[in-house]
Formats: C-alpha cells, sequence, structure tokens
DNA sequence: GACATTTGAGTACACTCGTACATATACTTT
DNA sequence: AAAGTATATGTACGAGTGTACTCAAATGTC
C-alpha cells in the first residue's frame, strides 16, 4: 500500500485500535481525578490503563498530547450533557429549575467533575491550547443559555453558575439550596432601571 | 542556653532569618507563577531565591509546607486588601462601586493573583489542608462585605464576583464593564418576592 | 506458503526530583 | 582565646520521569 501517506515524524502510521486509545484517555482522566495533573505520569496512567508503557508514546505524541486528549473529551462531554438538560426545558420558569438542578448537582460534593474543571482551568490560565478548551465550553454553555435567556443574562447565570458551584464546593458548611433558587431569581429579573449610578 | 526547648524532630531549632524564609516565599510564589505547582521543584525556587538548595529543607519541612506557606500569605494578603477596600465604603451604593473596581482588576488578565488562585483551589479540591485556607478567605471575604450587605446578598456577590472573574479572565473575546455593574445591580437588589415558583 | 508492511511492546538512556546527612561557618559564652 | 553551640550549606543517593528506538507479532498480499 503505497498510496497511503507516510509523511516523515509527527503524523505517525496510521493507529488501529480506537477502543485503546479510549480506554488510555479514561485511565489518564481517572488518574488525574486521583493524583491531579502534577502526579500524572505516563507509567501511571498506562498502569491503569492495562497497556504496556510504550503504548503512550504511540497512541499520543507526548504528555501534553494526552492531557489535551483528556480535557477535550472531557469538556464535550459536560457541554452535551448541559445542552440536553437545558433542551428539556419549555420556558423561562423551568429553564431556571434545569439550571437550579444544574448547581445543585454540579456543587454536590464527590464529584470528578468539579476537579477536573479546576485542573482543567489551571491549564488554561497558562497555556493557550487548553484556554481554547474551556473558551468552546463556556461558548457552547451560553449558546444553551440563550434558548430560554437574552444574552446578558445568559452571561451572568454562567458566571453566576461557576460562582456558586466553586463556593459552594469548597465551602465548610452546608448551604441552603434556596440560596441557589434566590441567586437564579435575582440575576433573570429583568431590570430595566440600573440602579447602580456612576 | 538550655531553656530553649529542642524536642526532636519535626519543631527544629530555632531559624535565624526570618527574610530569608520570606524570600523564599518569594520566589517559590513566582516559580508558581511562572511553571505552575506542577513545575515547582525545589532547585528552582532556591535559584530564584538565590539560596542553596540546602536551605529549602532547612527552612521548611519539605515541599508541602513550602507550598502551604506560600498560598497562606497569598491568600491572606489578598483578604487584607480586600479588607480595606471594602471599608472605604461609606454606604451601600459605594460598596456596589468597590466590588465593581474589584471585579475589574482581578478579571484584567495578565495578574498572577488569576493564577495563583487556580492553583490554589486545584490544591484546595483535593487536601484539607489547602482548603482550610480557601475557606477562611472566603470566610473574610463575605465579612467584608456584610460590612454594606445582608449575609445572603454577601454570599450571593461573593459567588458573584468569583464567577465573573474567571469568566471574564478565560473568555477570548473582551466584554463591557458595564455587564459588571448591571451583575451587582440585580444581586444587590432586594427582591422581596421570590418570582421562582416551587 | 513466502514475503512485506503495519501495529504494538519492551527497554534503556539521560535526565530531574525530594530529602537526608555530614560538614562548615558564625556567633555566644566562659 | 578557647570551647561550645546554633545556624546554614554542599553533596550524594535512590527513586521516578518522558521519550526514543529496537525488536517482535500480527496482518495483509501475492
Amino acid at each position: 500500500m503505497s498510496s497511503r501517506q507516510s509523511s516523515a515524524g509527527s503524523r505517525l502510521g496510521r493507529r488501529n485500535d480506537p477502543e485503546r486509545r479510549e480506554k488510555i484517555i479514561d485511565a489518564c482522566q481517572k488518574v488525574i481525578v486521583e493524583s491531579g495533573v502534577t502526579g500524572t505520569s505516563h507509567r501511571k496512567v498506562a498502569t491503569q490503563a492495562g497497556v504496556p508503557l510504550g503504548a503512550m508514546t504511540y497512541y499520543f505524541d507526548g504528555m501534553q498530547d494526552l492531557l489535551h486528549s483528556t480535557f477535550s473529551r472531557f469538556a464535550t462531554s459536560i457541554s452535551d450533557d448541559f445542552e440536553r438538560h437545558m433542551a428539556t426545558a419549555t420556558d423561562k420558569e423551568s429553564a431556571c429549575e434545569r439550571v437550579f438542578e444544574r448547581i445543585l448537582q454540579a456543587s454536590s460534593g464527590d464529584d470528578d467533575e468539579l476537579i477536573l474543571s479546576h485542573e482543567l482551568y489551571t491549564l488554561a490560565t497558562r497555556d493557550a491550547s487548553f484556554r481554547s478548551i474551556t473558551t468552546q465550553w463556556m461558548q457552547r454553555s451560553r449558546v444553551a443559555l440563550e434558548l430560554h435567556f437574552d444574552p446578558l443574562t445568559a452571561r451572568l447565570l454562567d458566571a453566576m453558575i461557576e460562582g456558586l458551584t466553586i463556593h459552594r464546593a469548597l465551602d465548610s458548611e452546608a448551604r441552603e439550596p434556596s440560596e441557589i433558587k434566590t441567586a437564579i431569581a435575582r440575576i433573570t429579573k429583568d431590570s430595566r432601571e440600573g440602579s447602580l449610578s456612576t
């Protein structure tokens, strides 16, 4: 088969087993949850995935590529869920209810999602290629919210979701779910008059 | 001087030069900003601080202690600033103005504060001793806000600050400062009626 | 069945790392 | 001045790292 271009170096020969690649990403995600990006190594991931060490550099072009693939899949999956979740709302009221459920679930505590988000944000603050993952994620969140809210409100809601999730997760004492409802109510209430003077 | 207790092991003999300890923490903070916690090592910090490698284990009981000291000082410093900042407000209106300034400054971009916050949050999600730093930080933020707002509004404002700061910093396109004003206005507007049913 | 080529595995190398520990220096007290 | 002690440094060790590169196995082709 000489028709297959085997241009030297970066673009390696066709990799055959996508299941295996996926399994490595699964393992990588698990290792990150357990040990953080800091504690993630090819060897740990290989062991977790049950594949030989050599497979790491075979399926991925190094550590950066592995992490990028992992977080990319993670963010996409969250976005998919959120889009589906918001699409089930029929009016503004039920949309608020969906947002409420989302915050409650995300801040519930022992969820891997929170850990992975923070690890990703940390990478994103320093590295542009990871920042493009978060940017796209935020973009999709807003679009999902704009199904039911005006663009400004959607942005503010999105930020509110973020802040409440983080603070509820890192807080020492448990908070009433009702505070989430209050937050949503205040943000989504159209205030035609800007009461904040300058 | 036999009166000085030199109980074995963890509590080492009195360390003499607090300036040097402080200088190491300065260096550590700088290294974290540049390379992340992941890329922080005793050797890098020592080089940055201009001290010999041995000083690392002399002034700190290992890496964890160094990181903890660094983030502890960081969070305390931020809290001090924020307290002072909020204390200059005289009424609710000027308090809102202070919050606005705070968000604008924190999300301005090339600030180390953002990077360090994320690194700290990431550690806090996994390690309780770092979580106590963030918990205390949040606690002090709220108290500062409660000088001018009721407790619930203070909590929501605090979360809003967090969310807006993160999203504005990670966003690809610049946002109007006016959106911050709108957010603050909506959160701080007393809504006696909860418009969200259920 | 023999050959060619893709696909995968094992291993070795050249690092960097945290930390313990044996010295060295500076200071205090006699 | 001598002795003793607190303070600080240089260094060496064992462990763990990413990745390149050499083989082996499997697959497809004639």
